[in-house]
DNA sequence: GATAAATAATGACAAAAATCATTTATTGGG
DNA sequence: CCCAATAAATGATTTTTGTCATTATTTATC
């Protein structure tokens, strides 16, 4: 975790995050005042538990959001990617992280302090408007995985989720499509099941030429199939 | 499906509200312009994938929120009680119902129109903080249910549901201790199982004296033991 | 590039839960 | 209060998934 420097002006993802349309003054203030560090992928940036002194914003990198389970098992709730915003939860609702927060590529996130974060929304009415769309973003995203983990068989998950990560990974681009990298624990956490399970379907989808796997490297290679296996609606 | 007429002032859940504080001629006004609407045990309130027009201030009754999964089953989300409020993140994301909503008792609710209820959003800046805090502590316990699901035997989350339950239920207080009113198929489908294996398991608790049951009633009698089975640590 | 450590793969088995079939109870309407 | 309809209970069986043990492969490190 290194500290490093980056301007939102200069940032690619500045103008689809919440923050896109302060005024000048506020953002020379925000990129002073923000500290932006460097996670090594494995590294925590937040530990579930612990008091929420502000929020991250994702740069660079793709993050897993997860909780403990009553066992010690952890259970991915989202994978996040630049642009999305992490612990306002958190930070709206005064608590502790719900979950943590941990890099799993080489990543880069700015850290907002909240104070200085509430003063932006009292001043931005749209940025109060964006968090309120956001929370229902990320409410309707769980109320589906609810629905999927209560009905779906792991099989269908797994499609789903195979879809789901194909979105996520859209910057590891291979000439025909997207590349999914993940180590087998981590996608059975997600998918909510055992690491045996999922290597055991992986190798059923890849003897049905529905996806092609060179280590961790996942590529998915039938689409529609995948989407009729996790009878999955939405794109 | 009824009209009835009711003042917010003379509501006994509305200083729990997240309208409490709007000032004496919004709340006439709020009072002229919603319709309350009086169901009957089963009807529904509105459905899912329906354009949201308004939302749903619960007054009396226990609503149950759920989404239909790909088979068609229904899958509980969450129970709501007076003083919250339905279709919150429909309206704000401007996006159709993503779960329908249901009375489980006879119930009023009161809608509200969302031209209205944006004006008063503008006007009142702690109505807006309101909404944050709510929509981050719907997103808090879907979190808490998915991990439950993904990683929770059938047993540990209906012991976990009963729990539950037991605090939407606390309006139906016998001499010792409230009594949970909700057919097996309504349990079933908040814990996410089968109805037979509610049943089963109901038995097994009641054989173990952790409840009493009368017909769709039932009694929690050893809540600590509950807990301990649930794995649950809030209470 | 060799080696150890971590991860992935595979098999055998056990446990949990779903499904199907049938019987028993409960409830609500006439 | 009775009867039909609905819901609950129970049993037998199958399916799915998890667990444990072992081997193979990959990855990172020296």
């Amino acid at each position: 975790m290194t500290l490093i420097s980056i301007n939102c002006d200069e940032c690619p993802i500045y103008r689809k995050s919440i923050f896109f349309g302060i005024d000048e003054q506020d953002m020379v203030e925000l990129d002073n005042r923000k500290t932006c560090y460097y996670y090594k992928k494995g590294q925590i940036i937040y530990y579930e538990g612990k008091g929420a002194l502000g929020l991250y914003c994702i740069n660079n990198g793709k993050i897993k959001v997860f909780k403990i389970g009553s066992e010690g098992k952890e259970q991915i709730i989202r994978m996040a990617q630049p642009g999305e915003v992490l612990g306002l939860r958190a930070v709206i609702s005064g608590k502790p992280y719900s979950a943590s927060a941990a890099a799993l590529d080489n990543s880069v996130c700015c850290f907002i302090g909240k104070q200085r974060f509430f003063k932006l929304t009292i001043k931005y009415p749209q940025l109060s408007q964006r968090i309120m769309i956001t929370l229902s973003h990320l409410l309707e995203g769980a109320d589906n995985k609810i629905t999927s983990l209560a009905q779906k068989s792991v099989r269908e998950r797994l499609a789903e989720s195979l879809l789901a990560l194909d979105q996520v990974f859209h910057s590891n681009k291979s000439p025909d499509g997207n590349i999914i990298s993940l180590s087998r624990e981590d996608l059975a956490n997600l998918v909510g099941t055992a690491t045996e399970t999922v290597i055991r379907l992986l190798s059923e989808f890849k003897h049905d030429q529905l996806i092609e796997i060179k280590g961790r490297k996942i590529r998915i290679i039938n689409k529609p199939a995948l989407f009729k296996i996790g009878k999955t609606f939405t794109s």
